[in-house]
DNA sequence: CTGAAAGCGCTAACAC
DNA sequence: GTGTTAGCGCTTTCAG
């Protein structure tokens, strides 16, 4: 069996195709009997619309594509969540990509996107992408491109953000507050413009805050990474530990169960994270939020305003607030 | 700027679309130096096809729909993950949609897959989706239906599941095999055929294998519960706990992590899950792998198989391996 | 080897 | 109120 179109439905009720199309869309021309009478042979028969063919007609396809590193990841999943709800909300599709965090993958996936005439991209960059050539291309084709979580450096895109500045500044408060003087902190990859961000905020403030402090900063680039670190620093008994990400805080955490330490006596923790991992332990660690739903929202809302004309360029910072476990 | 049509090529080389489109396609008939011409330009262009176009005209179009209950969790992130990677091999494309767990927006989803004219769905059903009518409906379409983990009672679909009565079974093997004699075992909501099944597994490799055994079998319907249960039973001092699930699991270990159990010393766990979360504690928490991953390359094998004609009605279990972390 | 033409399903002037 | 027509971008016979 195949599907019901406009032209079945036209023939079967000896009517031309552009009345049964007027009709189906409720348009004001077309008589209320002449109406029912579509309406109902189109349900019977199961009428859907070819998007495909719609799409091709009005070149908008109400599709928006969204790339992000991985989908098993609860920061990019509850962002992925927020824009679908909104999309479905708003009549928009959602075409979603993964690049496992590799430029080859996230180019093709812009290929893709552009084959498909998306409306618009959410853009998630891998860590190694240092050319913005492909998403420019997009923006002369009228597709806007809202940058989330990890963005170019580059000023002239459309950027939202976990605030950076200020959930590393945020976490670094709290841990001064507690009078901790010798701080572990663990940062991911040095290229990424939101660990330089996390890094530059922390440093300041543990600086401008208190001078007989010692800090001493990690690059990490994986969980794995993180935790043998931890196994040797450990050692020198830190009395508080920074992570700036769920990855680092699992590795560290790992290596704090083997030793077997009482938080937050031996030691306190604290995390930039979505919330999940941090509630697992117990105590349940402390951590600055970075809502990957609340950025969701706000990407969309910036989608829209690209598409509503506005050509302001923005960059959003989504706000932070400490969520206390009981590891400080 | 509006983007690039073989129309548009074949004008400025003065040749006809039909020969560009060939040229394209790498067609015999073409010749090798009109072939270049047309490639450089195209690529000059940055000439993209538009798939709604493409689709349009072959009426097959390469994508396929995948309904979850949610994106963000892990299970289904892999499950999704493997599609996705097999769809990409076999260029297909993937409209991934949210049901909520709720019917309602399941048959939203599918209508959105009719009228999308996917090639095949992958469908995980709702708990109170309880009629198939929708479904039927697909593949009468000739649309393939593979429904996976929550899948229907009825015997006519298309089935792929994680292998329920294995991963039990196995679970309790391994418990067995470490002489333990005073088990605690958690299960999830009662009503669920998931949950029957691994009871029911896990009560008959008990008792058959051995005669002496305490088995205290619980449900419980969150993490939260699971933990306040644990809170108490773990006064009573079993010498093992099974989980049936990450969410149960994450309880649990909480309930540990309070009392500063020494695992596996004081006591052993075991739990069934995809892996990420036992892994997250030290020493990991030995389970029985289902696996998401593999439970998506099985679908989408599934999948070719339909499309290939194969009409046979299959209901796949994947299979379930003890993965030993340090926790027995 | 290349071109002309039809048609996929739909929309939107423009007629009557 | 309803029909006619052109066309979105592409593929694919069928001619030459």
């Amino acid at each position: 069996m195949t599907s019901t179109t406009l032209k079945k439905i036209a023939e079967v009720l000896g009517l031309s195709i552009s009345t049964i199309s007027r009709a189906l869309k409720n348009h004001p021309d077309i008589s209320d009997k002449t109406k029912q009478k579509i309406v109902e042979l189109a349900n019977a028969l199961e009428y859907e619309p070819n998007v495909n063919a719609i799409h091709l007609r009005n070149k908008s396809n109400n599709v928006f594509g969204i790339i992000v590193p991985s989908i098993s990841n609860y920061f990019y999943d509850s962002f992925i969540a927020a824009v679908e709800e909104e999309s479905r909300k708003n009549n928009y599709s959602l075409m979603i990509l993964q690049s496992g965090d590799k430029t080859d993958a996230e180019i093709q996936n812009i290929k893709l996107c552009r084959q498909n005439r998306i409306t618009g991209l959410f853009s998630c960059l891998s860590t190694d992408t240092k050319n913005y050539e492909a998403y420019s291309k997009l923006k002369e084709l009228n597709i806007p491109v809202i940058f989330f979580d990890k963005v170019p450096e580059e000023g002239n895109f459309n950027k939202v953000t976990v605030g950076d500045t200020l959930a590393a500044t945020l976490a670094a408060k709290a841990i001064l507050s507690k009078n901790k003087k010798n701080i572990l902190a663990f940062f991911g990859n040095e290229n990424l413009s939101i660990t330089k961000k996390r890094v530059a905020a922390f440093k300041q403030t543990c600086n401008e805050n208190s001078e007989e402090i010692k800090l001493k900063i990690l690059h990490v680039s994986s969980s794995l990474e993180a935790e043998n670190m931890a196994d040797k620093l450990l050692l020198k008994k830190p009395d508080a530990i920074f992570c700036m990400s769920d990855e680092i805080l699992t590795g560290v955490m790992k290596s704090v169960l083997k030793k077997r330490l009482n938080i937050p006596y031996d030691l306190s923790i604290i995390a930039i994270s979505n919330g999940y991992i941090p509630k697992l332990y117990y105590p349940e660690i402390t951590y600055v939020e970075t809502s990957g739903y609340k950025l969701g929202k706000l990407a969309f809302s910036s989608m829209l305003a690209c598409l509503n004309g506005s050509t302001f360029i923005q960059e959003i910072a989504a706000d932070s607030i400490l969520v206390e476990g009981g590891s400080m």
